[in-house]
DNA sequence: TTCCAGGTGCATA
DNA sequence: TATGCACATGGA
Protein backbone atom coordinates (compact mmCIF):
# COMPACT_ATOMS: atom_id res chain seq x y z
CA UNK A 1 0.00 0.00 0.00
CA UNK A 2 1.12 2.95 -1.01
CA UNK A 3 1.16 6.53 1.42
CA UNK A 4 2.82 9.89 1.35
CA UNK A 5 3.42 11.37 4.76
CA UNK A 6 2.73 15.60 5.08
CA UNK A 7 3.23 17.88 7.43
CA UNK A 8 -0.17 17.62 8.77
CA UNK A 9 -1.72 14.88 6.95
CA UNK A 10 -0.81 11.18 6.05
CA UNK A 11 -2.16 10.28 2.46
CA UNK A 12 -3.13 6.77 1.82
CA UNK A 13 -3.50 6.05 -1.43
CA UNK A 14 -5.84 3.08 -2.57
CA UNK A 15 -8.70 1.53 -0.57
CA UNK A 16 -7.63 -2.21 -1.39
CA UNK A 17 -5.67 -2.36 2.06
CA UNK A 18 -7.15 0.22 4.62
CA UNK A 19 -10.67 0.87 5.66
CA UNK A 20 -11.35 3.29 8.44
CA UNK A 21 -14.75 1.75 9.14
CA UNK A 22 -13.49 -2.27 9.69
CA UNK A 23 -9.92 -0.81 11.25
CA UNK A 24 -12.06 1.19 13.71
CA UNK A 25 -15.27 -1.12 14.20
CA UNK A 26 -13.37 -4.61 14.33
CA UNK A 27 -13.26 -4.37 18.15
CA UNK A 28 -9.73 -3.90 18.39
CA UNK A 29 -9.78 -0.17 19.97
CA UNK A 30 -12.77 1.72 21.69
CA UNK A 31 -11.57 5.03 21.39
CA UNK A 32 -13.10 6.82 18.54
CA UNK A 33 -16.25 8.82 17.25
CA UNK A 34 -18.16 8.51 13.70
CA UNK A 35 -18.25 11.86 12.82
CA UNK A 36 -19.95 13.41 9.51
CA UNK A 37 -16.79 13.59 7.41
CA UNK A 38 -15.53 10.65 8.61
CA UNK A 39 -13.99 9.28 11.95
CA UNK A 40 -11.75 10.57 14.78
CA UNK A 41 -9.53 8.47 16.98
CA UNK A 42 -7.92 8.76 20.24
CA UNK A 43 -4.48 7.52 21.40
CA UNK A 44 -2.68 8.58 24.47
CA UNK A 45 -2.85 12.10 24.31
CA UNK A 46 -2.82 12.03 20.16
CA UNK A 47 -5.96 12.25 18.13
CA UNK A 48 -6.24 11.38 14.14
CA UNK A 49 -9.06 12.45 11.53
CA UNK A 50 -9.46 9.97 8.94
CA UNK A 51 -11.48 11.25 5.71
CA UNK A 52 -12.30 9.47 2.99
CA UNK A 53 -11.67 10.80 -1.05
CA UNK A 54 -11.75 9.06 -4.36
CA UNK A 55 -8.52 7.60 -4.43
CA UNK A 56 -8.29 6.57 -0.38
CA UNK A 57 -8.30 8.16 2.55
CA UNK A 58 -6.41 11.16 4.25
CA UNK A 59 -5.56 11.06 7.87
CA UNK A 60 -5.35 14.45 9.16
CA UNK A 61 -3.39 14.15 12.56
CA UNK A 62 -0.49 16.78 13.85
CA UNK A 63 1.45 13.60 15.10
CA UNK A 64 2.09 11.84 11.70
CA UNK A 65 5.00 9.69 12.89
CA UNK A 66 3.04 8.11 15.36
CA UNK A 67 0.02 7.91 13.57
CA UNK A 68 2.09 5.75 10.75
CA UNK A 69 3.29 3.28 13.42
CA UNK A 70 -0.29 3.29 14.96
CA UNK A 71 -1.77 2.53 11.72
CA UNK A 72 0.84 0.27 10.97
CA UNK A 73 1.41 1.52 7.61
CA UNK A 74 4.82 -0.11 6.58
CA UNK A 75 2.95 -3.46 6.93
CA UNK A 76 1.56 -5.10 3.56
CA UNK A 77 -1.76 -5.86 4.36
CA UNK A 78 -2.12 -7.72 0.32
CA UNK A 79 0.67 -10.05 1.30
CA UNK A 80 -0.68 -11.28 4.94
CA UNK A 81 -4.14 -11.84 3.06
CA UNK A 82 -2.91 -13.56 0.34
CA UNK A 83 -0.89 -16.31 2.84
CA UNK A 84 -4.42 -15.96 4.86
CA UNK A 85 -6.52 -17.01 1.51
CA UNK A 86 -5.03 -20.28 1.57
CA UNK A 87 -7.51 -21.33 4.60
CA UNK A 88 -10.92 -21.72 3.10
CA UNK A 89 -12.87 -20.55 7.08
CA UNK A 90 -11.18 -17.03 5.78
CA UNK A 91 -12.00 -16.48 2.36
CA UNK A 92 -15.63 -14.43 3.34
CA UNK A 93 -14.17 -12.96 6.28
CA UNK A 94 -10.90 -11.01 4.33
CA UNK A 95 -13.50 -9.95 1.55
CA UNK A 96 -15.92 -8.76 3.83
CA UNK A 97 -13.41 -6.89 6.05
CA UNK A 98 -10.37 -6.21 3.69
CA UNK A 99 -9.76 -2.75 4.89
CA UNK A 100 -8.77 -4.59 8.08
CA UNK A 101 -5.06 -3.46 9.79
CA UNK A 102 -3.92 -4.33 13.74
CA UNK A 103 -3.33 -1.11 15.76
CA UNK A 104 -0.16 -1.08 17.48
CA UNK A 105 -1.76 0.70 20.57
CA UNK A 106 -0.40 1.79 23.94
CA UNK A 107 0.76 -1.02 26.39
CA UNK A 108 -0.89 0.91 29.14
CA UNK A 109 -4.37 2.21 27.71
CA UNK A 110 -4.75 -1.15 26.32
CA UNK A 111 -4.65 -2.92 29.20
CA UNK A 112 -7.31 -0.67 30.96
CA UNK A 113 -9.61 -0.89 27.98
CA UNK A 114 -9.25 -4.48 28.04
CA UNK A 115 -10.12 -5.04 31.09
CA UNK A 116 -13.06 -2.95 30.93
CA UNK A 117 -14.02 -5.18 28.23
CA UNK A 118 -14.23 -8.18 30.49
CA UNK A 119 -18.12 -9.57 29.95
CA UNK A 120 -19.06 -6.57 28.50
CA UNK A 121 -20.70 -5.38 25.31
CA UNK A 122 -18.30 -2.99 22.90
CA UNK A 123 -20.72 0.04 23.28
CA UNK A 124 -21.10 0.01 27.36
CA UNK A 125 -17.13 -0.23 27.19
CA UNK A 126 -16.87 2.96 24.65
CA UNK A 127 -18.83 4.93 27.08
CA UNK A 128 -16.71 3.75 30.12
CA UNK A 129 -13.53 4.88 28.39
CA UNK A 130 -15.40 7.89 27.15
CA UNK A 131 -16.46 8.73 31.11
CA UNK A 132 -12.47 7.88 32.12
CA UNK A 133 -10.93 10.24 29.21
CA UNK A 134 -13.73 13.69 30.34
CA UNK A 135 -12.96 12.49 33.97
CA UNK A 136 -9.51 12.08 34.22
CA UNK A 137 -7.58 13.24 31.17
CA UNK A 138 -6.14 16.47 30.59
CA UNK A 139 -8.32 18.27 28.53
CA UNK A 140 -6.93 19.32 24.54
CA UNK A 141 -9.27 21.33 23.58
CA UNK A 142 -11.94 19.55 21.70
CA UNK A 143 -11.23 16.23 23.45
CA UNK A 144 -9.65 14.79 26.31
CA UNK A 145 -6.37 12.82 26.82
CA UNK A 146 -6.29 9.48 28.00
CA UNK A 147 -5.13 9.86 31.68
CA UNK A 148 -1.96 9.72 33.05
CA UNK A 149 -0.86 7.02 35.14
CA UNK A 150 -0.55 9.49 38.14
CA UNK A 151 -4.27 10.74 37.88
CA UNK A 152 -5.48 7.27 38.28
CA UNK A 153 -3.43 6.66 41.00
CA UNK A 154 -5.09 9.69 42.50
CA UNK A 155 -8.66 8.09 42.75
CA UNK A 156 -10.36 5.49 44.97
CA UNK A 157 -12.48 2.36 43.61
CA UNK A 158 -15.99 4.12 44.16
CA UNK A 159 -14.65 6.81 40.96
CA UNK A 160 -14.43 3.65 38.74
CA UNK A 161 -17.56 2.18 39.88
CA UNK A 162 -19.33 5.78 39.42
CA UNK A 163 -17.82 5.95 35.83
CA UNK A 164 -20.03 2.52 35.33
CA UNK A 165 -16.99 0.20 35.21
CA UNK A 166 -19.56 -2.32 37.43
CA UNK A 167 -17.43 -5.05 39.44
CA UNK A 168 -14.30 -3.98 37.33
CA UNK A 169 -13.99 -1.47 39.59
CA UNK A 170 -11.91 -3.64 42.00
CA UNK A 171 -9.36 -4.58 39.30
CA UNK A 172 -8.58 -1.28 38.01
CA UNK A 173 -7.83 0.05 41.08
CA UNK A 174 -5.48 -2.68 41.92
CA UNK A 175 -4.11 -3.13 38.51
CA UNK A 176 -3.02 0.48 38.21
CA UNK A 177 -1.10 -0.24 41.52
CA UNK A 178 0.67 -3.46 40.00
CA UNK A 179 1.97 -2.33 36.83
CA UNK A 180 3.24 0.96 34.86
CA UNK A 181 3.80 1.45 31.45
CA UNK A 182 7.65 1.52 31.98
CA UNK A 183 7.02 -2.17 33.50
CA UNK A 184 4.78 -3.61 30.63
CA UNK A 185 7.22 -2.12 28.41
CA UNK A 186 9.89 -3.62 29.58
CA UNK A 187 8.35 -6.98 28.75
CA UNK A 188 8.45 -6.75 25.16
CA UNK A 189 11.49 -8.90 24.92
CA UNK A 190 10.50 -11.59 27.28
CA UNK A 191 9.56 -14.94 25.33
CA UNK A 192 6.23 -14.57 24.88
CA UNK A 193 4.75 -17.90 27.52
CA UNK A 194 6.55 -15.83 30.35
CA UNK A 195 5.23 -12.16 28.87
CA UNK A 196 1.60 -14.03 28.58
CA UNK A 197 2.02 -15.56 32.58
CA UNK A 198 3.04 -11.99 33.61
CA UNK A 199 -0.03 -10.40 32.28
CA UNK A 200 -2.12 -13.18 33.50
CA UNK A 201 -0.60 -12.04 36.98
CA UNK A 202 -2.16 -8.97 36.67
CA UNK A 203 -5.87 -7.82 38.23
CA UNK A 204 -8.50 -8.18 35.94
CA UNK A 205 -6.47 -9.84 33.23
CA UNK A 206 -7.17 -13.23 32.14
CA UNK A 207 -6.69 -15.20 29.00
CA UNK A 208 -8.53 -13.68 26.93
CA UNK A 209 -7.29 -10.06 28.14
CA UNK A 210 -3.79 -10.93 27.79
CA UNK A 211 -4.26 -12.22 24.41
CA UNK A 212 -5.61 -9.19 23.39
CA UNK A 213 -2.93 -7.00 24.54
CA UNK A 214 -0.41 -9.25 23.53
CA UNK A 215 -1.95 -8.84 20.27
CA UNK A 216 -3.18 -4.85 19.65
CA UNK A 217 -0.59 -3.68 22.17
CA UNK A 218 2.83 -6.02 21.96
CA UNK A 219 1.85 -6.62 18.32
CA UNK A 220 2.34 -10.44 18.84
CA UNK A 221 0.60 -12.46 16.07
CA UNK A 222 1.03 -16.11 17.93
CA UNK A 223 -1.76 -15.15 19.64
CA UNK A 224 -5.67 -15.90 18.89
CA UNK A 225 -8.30 -14.28 21.82
CA UNK A 226 -11.29 -16.27 22.58
CA UNK A 227 -13.83 -14.52 23.68
CA UNK A 228 -17.64 -15.78 23.42
CA UNK A 229 -18.12 -14.58 19.38
CA UNK A 230 -14.81 -16.63 18.51
CA UNK A 231 -16.45 -19.08 20.65
CA UNK A 232 -19.71 -19.29 18.87
CA UNK A 233 -17.84 -19.61 15.66
CA UNK A 234 -15.75 -22.24 16.53
CA UNK A 235 -18.72 -24.37 17.94
CA UNK A 236 -20.31 -23.56 14.00
CA UNK A 237 -17.39 -23.96 12.15
CA UNK A 238 -15.28 -27.03 14.11
CA UNK A 239 -16.03 -29.86 16.28
CA UNK A 240 -17.74 -28.05 19.24
CA UNK A 241 -16.11 -27.69 22.76
CA UNK A 242 -16.91 -25.98 25.92
CA UNK A 243 -13.37 -25.21 27.02
CA UNK A 244 -12.03 -21.78 25.66
CA UNK A 245 -8.13 -22.78 26.72
CA UNK A 246 -8.84 -26.16 24.22
CA UNK A 247 -10.25 -24.01 21.22
CA UNK A 248 -7.94 -21.47 21.70
CA UNK A 249 -4.82 -24.25 21.94
CA UNK A 250 -6.39 -25.51 18.07
CA UNK A 251 -6.60 -22.06 16.74
CA UNK A 252 -3.29 -20.91 17.33
CA UNK A 253 -2.21 -24.50 16.18
CA UNK A 254 -4.31 -24.30 12.63
CA UNK A 255 -3.33 -20.28 12.05
CA UNK A 256 0.70 -20.04 13.91
CA UNK A 257 2.04 -16.91 13.45
CA UNK A 258 -0.83 -15.28 11.26
CA UNK A 259 -3.54 -16.36 14.19
CA UNK A 260 -3.89 -12.58 15.45
CA UNK A 261 -4.89 -11.56 11.86
CA UNK A 262 -7.32 -14.31 11.14
CA UNK A 263 -8.99 -13.94 14.39
CA UNK A 264 -9.71 -10.23 13.56
CA UNK A 265 -11.14 -10.88 10.34
CA UNK A 266 -13.59 -14.00 12.14
CA UNK A 267 -14.38 -11.70 15.13
CA UNK A 268 -15.37 -8.58 13.13
CA UNK A 269 -17.60 -11.07 10.26
CA UNK A 270 -19.29 -12.58 13.44
CA UNK A 271 -20.21 -10.12 14.88
CA UNK A 272 -21.12 -7.33 11.98
CA UNK A 273 -23.53 -10.26 10.55
CA UNK A 274 -25.33 -10.57 13.99
CA UNK A 275 -26.45 -6.87 13.91
C1' DT B 1 -38.58 -10.35 32.66
C1' DT B 2 -34.72 -12.69 31.14
C1' DC B 3 -30.66 -12.95 28.45
C1' DC B 4 -26.27 -11.38 26.98
C1' DA B 5 -21.92 -8.74 26.21
C1' DG B 6 -14.32 -9.09 23.27
C1' DG B 7 -14.38 -13.07 31.18
C1' DT B 8 -12.16 -13.07 35.66
C1' DG B 9 -11.54 -14.35 40.54
C1' DC B 10 -12.33 -17.39 43.96
C1' DA B 11 -14.02 -21.42 46.47
C1' DT B 12 -14.36 -26.21 46.29
C1' DA B 13 -13.14 -31.03 45.31
C1' DT C 1 -6.03 -29.42 37.67
C1' DA C 2 -10.83 -28.68 36.73
C1' DT C 3 -15.52 -27.09 37.52
C1' DG C 4 -19.08 -23.83 39.09
C1' DC C 5 -20.72 -19.63 40.51
C1' DA C 6 -20.94 -14.51 41.56
C1' DC C 7 -20.07 -10.38 39.72
C1' DA C 8 -22.41 -4.48 37.69
C1' DT C 9 -24.61 -2.50 34.02
C1' DG C 10 -27.63 -1.41 30.20
C1' DG C 11 -29.64 -2.70 25.76
C1' DA C 12 -32.43 -6.09 23.19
Amino acid sequence: MKYKICENYIEIQGKEDFSAKDILECGQIFAFNKTEKGYVVYSLDKKAEIEENEGGFRIITKDTKYFENFFDLKTDYSLIKKQLHKFEILKKPINFGKGIRILKQDLFETLISFIISANNNIKRIQLILSRLREKLGENMGDYFAFPTQEKLLSVDEKFFKDIGAGYRASYLYKVVRQVDREKLESWRNLPSKELRNNLIALSGVGPKVADCILLFGYGKKDVFPVDTWIHQMYNKFYTPLENREKIRENLVKEFGELSGYAQQYLFFSMREKES
